[in-house]
DNA sequence: ACCTGAACACCGTTCAAGT
DNA sequence: ACCTGAACACCGTTCAAGT
């Protein structure tokens, strides 16, 4: 997938970035080791200390390369409950916003999704983005230790319907995605229904999505709903 | 931590877990080696191969080991929203009681929290509490696909509120949690007020909780807040 | 049935050395 | 400044062999 230039040009920080966040999403995280990088570009694994201080740098850089991405609505023209709009009934709307940008760049990189919840405060995109949410959350009348706390539950939630997505299994390669599949499938199937009644007529949804946007919508929905006061 | 028998008598499943279990509480997943748990009981890596066909299965039992600790309420007398309680107005004490006793368990074993999302499914006590939780969430008047849903979303936002706790960083042990607190306080420490003013507001709250009572509470109250309709 | 010994194919990381 | 070579201290796992 990674272009194998010469070895002969130098190594750029960015193409590195590039190359092993193409790895990640291809492969999945476990993917990403150093000596698996350094080969993209024909290079030694301790060539890339030179550019990262150890992997976990490494990871931070892809994480905030990742939330780079992220488009946050109302950068121009302020609309819904932006940052500065104290006043006004508070509706939401401007969080959702957030949350379904945040989505779009997550679902775009699954893999990644996983490690950021500990990373956000390791970026500057990461930071720009907690802002944002703190002062929606603010604005949505929260005190400010519990808009700090309902940042972190609400960024945590966004990752969580990434990674948890039924039938995605982001963690691993499609070879062992399928066979984890196969055996929750058996598992859920041979379920008792006087025992389970519930889980056994949900069965399927845990086994896959049956509509991936239905999936996001219902979610975040769910968190705006927590949010907004009557 | 763990105690060392001779290697005259045969090894136990259950002890293996058990001081598999001490190590992940101690000095967190990262520690959680075969050869380490191995060692405990002076025994070679591989003895472990004949009890768990792999480390994954391992975990996997570890997990049921700690789901196995939820004390789930109303499995006596049922209160609030019981499993079977369709009928009378839904209030989300039942759905909160579930969410805090799950807590109770996660909390005390924070290392293995990160990995129980993926791994609920996997186990008898990890079904048993998703089929409560759907149950509860059906109660509510949710729809199959919605209840579902839910019950993802919240057992993933309760694992969230452990492993996100500020200040506790599960993952590490304590000398690079330290060192991870330090950096992350100077990067917040230097954030300019007046284009972070909601962040350096509350800076305090994502180095520190300070009431983890509060923290817990308040979060669960968020989500039971989300479910309950009007 | 239950465990060992030896080996394999990986990891991240250090450190001196090259250019 | 930027990268290599060689080595270290780990991993999980396989497989034949022991008792």
């Amino acid at each position: 997938v990674a272009p194998r230039p010469p070895a002969s040009e130098r190594l750029d920080r960015d193409q590195v970035l590039a190359g092993a966040l193409a790895i990640a999403d291809a492969e999945g995280l476990d993917a990403v080791t150093l000596r698996r990088v350094a080969a993209g570009w024909n290079v030694t694994p301790m060539a890339l200390y030179w550019h990262f201080k150890d992997k976990d740098a490494l990871l931070d850089a892809l994480v905030e390369r990742m939330l780079a991405e992220i488009e946050l609505p109302g950068d121009g023209p302020l609309t819904g409950d932006g940052p500065f709009s104290g006043d006004g009934p508070f509706t939401g709307d401007g969080l959702r916003a957030v949350l379904l940008a945040v989505l779009r760049v997550l679902r775009a990189h699954p893999a990644l999704a996983a490690i950021t919840p500990l990373r956000i405060m390791r970026s500057d995109a990461g930071i720009a983005l907690s802002e944002r949410v703190i002062g929606t959350l603010r604005a949505a009348g929260n005190s400010p230790v519990a808009a700090a706390q309902l940042s972190v539950i609400l960024l945590n939630a966004v990752v969580g319907m990434v990674t948890n997505q039924p039938g995605e299994l982001a963690v691993a390669d499609r070879a062992e995605r399928d066979a984890l599949l196969g055996a929750k499938r058996a598992r859920l199937k041979s379920l008792p229904p006087d025992a389970f009644p519930n889980l056994t007529e949900t069965a399927d949804y845990f086994l896959a999505v049956p509509d991936e946007e239905d999936w996001y919508e219902r979610g975040v929905d769910f968190l705006v709903r927590g949010v907004v006061r009557l």
